[in-house]
DNA sequence: AAATGGGGCGCC
DNA sequence: AAAGGGCGCCCCATTT
C-alpha cells in the first residue's frame, strides 16, 4: 500500500505521460564533459596557401595511421553542388584546410584534392563524421571510395547512447570533449556560398570540423569496443548503403499517373456522397471539422484531443459504425484511405517520375532508430533524395491467383513471369496468393530492361528471434517443423478441439502484441472483449508460453542492472532513464522497451550482417557484375533486381547468405521470395536446386 | 510566409 | 495514472 501511495504522489508530480515526452526531456547516458577552456585557443588551424605546401604536407605526414577530414562544399546535393575545400587533421591538436574551389585565391583546383586522395588513401583509417556525405562528393568529384579505409565517428558517437538521434558533431563535441564550437552559417548565415567566402575565412571553421571528429574518434572508441562485434559492422556497411541510394529507382510514369486519375475521380465523387450524407460541405481533412459534422449528427466516438475535439481515427470510427450502423461513416474511412493514398504516395512518386526519372534516390538513415533498424525518408533540406518513405509503402489486398506454365508467352506481359503465366481468372487448377493488381503503389516499382523485381523476406523473422534467444518451447516446434506458429500458440491456448481461424487470428495480434507489453486493456479494446476476459486470455498466453515470458522477465531485470539492453550482437540500447524514472509510465516504457529493442534491434543487425554479406559475396563479385543490384531495404525484406539470364545462379546464393544462422540458435532463419515485373505484381517462387527451374509457390486443387 | 506540433495512418 | 515497439509523411491549426 505504502509502495502505491508513493508511485500515486510521484505521477501527480509529473506531468510526463506520452507520445514524444519520452524523448523531449530526455537525459544522455554520457554525462556531458567540463568545458575545455583551452579551446580553441590552444589549438591550431592552418590554412594551406600552395600545392608545394600540400606536398610538404603530404610528406610529413607519410607515416601517419590515422587522418580525419571532412568536405565543405557549395551545398548538399553531391550531383548539383561542388567540392569547395577539404579539412584534414593527423592529431586532435591541429587542423588544416586545403582550398579547391573558392573565388578569392588561394583556391589550389583539381590537382589539391588529387594529392588530397592519395593522402587519405594511405591512412589506416579515416575518421568520418557522416561519412557517406563526404564520401559521396568525392565520387561525384571522380574519386573512387571503394577501397578507402573509413570509420565513422558520427556512428560511434550514436552507439554511445542510439536514443540520440542522428548525433550532430557539435553536440558530440560540447558533450565529450567540452568544445564550444561555432558553425560558418551560424555566424556569418545560410545564404551566403562557400564559394565566394575568402579561404582564410573558412580555415578555422573548417579545420575544427577536422580536429573534432579525430578527437571524437579516441573518446568514443570505448563504445564502438563496446559494440562489438555488431558496431564493426555498422561501419563496414556505410559505404554498400551509400551505393544502394545512389542509385535511380525506375518508376512506371503512366501507371503511376493512370491510378492517380483514377483514385482522384473516386475521391470526388466520395467527397460529394458524403456531404450530400451530412447536408453540408465542409473539409473533411481536418480534425475539428470532421468532429464537428458527426458530433452534429449525434454520433460520438468517445475520446477526446488534448484540446478538447472529438478523435475521429478511422478504428474509432468503425467502431462507432458498429454500434450506430451508420454508413456515412464507411464513407468517411473509405476517405481517408483514398486520401492518404493519394497525397502520401501516388500524387508524389507520380511528380518525382515526371520532373526527376533519373534521380530517384531513397536516403536511409542508420544513425537514428534506437534499436538498431534504418529509417527511410528526406534527408533535411538536400534534395538528392526523394521525399519519401519507401518503407511504408503501401501494400494491396492480397487475393487468389491462378497460375499455369505457358513458356510461349513467356515475358510478353507483367502477367508471365519466367514462363508462368499469373491470372485472377480460373486459368488452371494451381492457385496462389499475391497482391491485388488494382491500384497498386508497390506496380509504380520497375527494375530495369531485361531485369526481374525479386523481393526476399525472411519467415517471422520477429517472432523466430525471440525463440532462438529464449529456447520457448511452443514456437521452437513450429518452426523445426515448419508449422504456422500463430496456429499453433491458437491451439496450446483453446486447445485442439476449440481451435478456428478467428482464435488464430487473435493469437497473431497477441504474439506481436503481448511480447512488447500490450496489457488486458488494450487487448480488451482491440477485440471488443471484457476487460477481465482480456485479463485471463493474457494470463493464459503467458502461461503457456512460459519460456518465452521467463525470458522477457530476466532480460528485463538485467537491463534495470546495467541501464542498458542489448541485441543477441551486441548493440547497446540505453535505458536508465526511463527505467529509474519517477513516473510508471516511463519505467513501464523502459521495460517494453527492453525486451523490444532486443528482437526489434537483433533484427535490425541481421540485415545489416546479411547485407555486408551480400556486398562482398554476391553484389561486387566479378562474375555477378551488372547482374545484381539492392533497390531497397524494408526491414526484414531485401528487394533486387536480377538479370533474367542470372537468376538460376544468383537467386540461391543469396537465399544462402540470407538463411544464416547465429551461434547459439537452435535453427537457421528462413527465407521466402517474390519475382516479378515490379515490386507489386510479383508472386511467390521456389526454386529447386536439382532442376535448376524456378516455379511459383502454389496449391493444387481447393481453395481452403 | 515559414515553422511547429498534433492527430492520423502507411509500413515492419 | 496509463495501459505494444519502431519509423516518416500527410494535413491542419496555430504560432512566429
Amino acid at each position: 500500500m505504502m509502495i502505491y501511495q508513493r508511485e500515486f504522489q510521484s505521477i501527480s508530480e509529473n506531468t510526463i505521460f506520452r507520445g514524444d515526452l519520452y524523448m523531449s526531456q530526455y537525459k544522455h547516458w554520457i554525462k556531458s564533459a567540463e568545458k575545455d577552456p583551452s579551446f580553441p585557443d590552444k589549438y591550431n588551424f592552418v590554412l594551406i596557401k600552395t600545392i608545394k605546401d600540400l606536398e610538404s604536407l603530404k610528406k610529413e605526414n607519410i607515416d601517419a595511421d590515422y587522418c580525419a577530414w571532412d568536405i565543405e562544399s557549395t551545398g548538399l546535393n553531391p550531383a548539383e553542388d561542388n567540392i569547395v575545400g577539404v579539412s584534414i587533421a593527423f592529431d586532435s591538436k591541429t587542423g588544416y584546410y586545403i582550398p579547391i574551389n573558392h573565388l578569392a585565391d588561394p583556391s589550389l583546383g583539381d590537382e589539391a584534392l588529387s594529392i588530397f586522395y592519395d593522402i587519405i588513401m594511405s591512412m589506416n583509417k579515416c575518421f568520418l563524421f557522416n561519412c557517406r556525405f563526404d564520401m559521396r562528393f568525392m565520387e561525384y568529384a571522380g574519386y573512387d571510395m571503394s577501397e578507402i579505409n573509413y570509420y565513422d565517428v558520427q556512428n560511434a558517437c550514436w552507439l554511445s547512447d542510439t536514443n540520440n538521434k542522428l548525433p550532430s558533431l557539435k553536440e558530440e563535441a560540447l558533450r565529450f570533449l567540452g568544445w564550444e564550437m561555432q558553425s560558418y552559417q551560424e555566424t556569418l548565415g545560410d545564404e551566403v556560398s562557400l564559394y565566394t567566402v575568402h579561404p582564410k575565412d573558412l580555415t578555422y571553421y573548417a579545420a575544427t570540423d577536422a580536429i573534432a571528429t579525430f578527437a571524437l574518434a579516441g573518446v568514443t572508441l570505448d563504445y564502438y569496443k563496446e559494440s562489438k562485434p555488431i558496431s564493426e559492422i555498422d561501419n563496414k556497411i556505410f559505404y554498400p548503403v551509400m551505393k544502394v541510394e545512389e542509385q535511380s529507382l525506375n518508376l512506371n510514369e503512366q501507371y503511376l499517373q493512370e491510378i492517380l486519375d483514377e483514385a482522384r475521380d473516386e475521391l470526388m465523387e466520395l467527397e460529394k456522397d458524403i456531404y450530400k450524407d451530412f447536408g453540408h460541405s465542409f473539409n473533411i481533412g481536418s480534425g475539428q471539422q470532421l468532429a464537428d459534422a458527426i458530433s452534429k449528427l449525434g454520433l460520438d466516438t468517445g475520446e477526446y484531443t488534448k484540446s478538447g475535439y472529438m478523435k475521429t481515427g478511422k478504428n474509432l470510427l468503425d467502431k462507432l459504425y458498429q454500434i450506430s450502423g451508420d454508413e456515412v461513416l464507411l464513407k468517411i474511412i473509405k476517405y481517408k484511405e483514398l486520401s492518404k493514398k493519394i497525397n502520401s504516395y501516388i500524387e508524389p512518386l507520380r511528380r518525382f517520375a515526371r520532373e526527376r526519372p533519373d534521380a530517384i534516390r531513397v536516403c536511409y538513415h542508420l544513425n537514428k532508430v534506437p534499436t538498431g533498424r534504418f529509417a527511410s525518408g528526406r534527408d533535411k533540406n538536400n534534395d538528392f533524395f526523394i521525399t519519401y518513405n519507401i518503407q511504408s509503402s503501401p501494400k494491396s489486398e492480397e487475393e487468389i491467383w491462378y497460375t499455369e506454365h505457358r513458356p510461349g508467352n513467356k515475358d510478353k506481359s507483367e502477367f508471365n513471369i519466367m514462363g508462368w503465366e499469373f491470372s485472377k481468372e480460373p486459368i488452371s487448377d494451381r492457385w496462389l496468393e499475391s497482391s491485388d493488381s488494382r491500384r497498386n503503389v508497390r506496380r509504380g516499382f520497375i527494375p530495369d530492361e531485361d531485369y526481374y523485381w525479386v523481393s526476399i523476406d525472411f519467415k517471422s523473422e520477429e517472432l523466430f528471434i525471440p525463440t532462438m534467444i529464449s529456447g520457448e518451447p511452443v514456437w521452437m516446434e513450429a518452426f523445426e517443423e515448419n508449422k504456422d506458429i500463430h496456429k499453433q500458440t491458437a491451439i496450446r491456448i483453446f486447445g485442439e478441439e476449440n481451435y478456428d481461424k478467428n482464435k488464430r487470428q487473435m493469437a497473431k495480434a497477441c504474439n506481436f502484441g503481448i511480447l512488447y507489453g500490450m496489457n488486458h486493456y488494450s487487448l480488451a479494446e482491440r477485440f471488443n472483449m471484457e476487460i477481465k476476459e482480456a485479463e485471463q486470455f493474457i494470463n493464459n498466453y503467458k502461461r503457456n508460453l512460459s519460456t518465452l515470458f521467463a525470458w522477457a522477465n530476466r532480460h528485463k531485470k538485467k537491463a534495470k542492472k546495467t541501464g542498458t539492453a542489448y541485441t543477441y550482437f551486441g548493440r547497446p540500447r540505453r535505458l536508465a532513464y526511463y527505467l529509474n524514472h519517477d513516473s510508471y509510465s516511463m519505467r513501464s516504457f523502459g521495460q517494453r522497451s527492453a525486451v523490444n529493442t532486443t528482437i526489434q534491434g537483433s533484427g535490425a543487425d541481421i540485415l545489416k550482417i546479411v547485407l555486408w554479406k551480400l556486398w562482398n559475396k554476391v553484389i561486387t563479385h566479378p562474375d555477378y557484375s551488372d547482374a545484381v543490384d539492392i533497390l531497397a531495404f524494408i526491414h526484414d525484406e531485401i528487394c533486387f533486381q536480377v538479370r533474367k539470364d542470372k537468376m538460376a545462379e544468383i537467386i540461391p546464393k543469396i537465399v544462402d547468405i540470407m538463411e544464416m544462422q547465429a551461434p547459439g540458435w537452435k535453427l537457421p532463419l528462413e527465407v521466402d521470395f517474390e519475382i516479378g515485373h515490379s515490386w507489386g505484381l510479383s508472386f511467390p517462387f521456389t526454386f529447386s536446386s536439382e532442376t535448376g527451374e524456378f516455379k511459383p509457390d502454389y496449391k493444387i486443387g481447393d481453395l481452403d
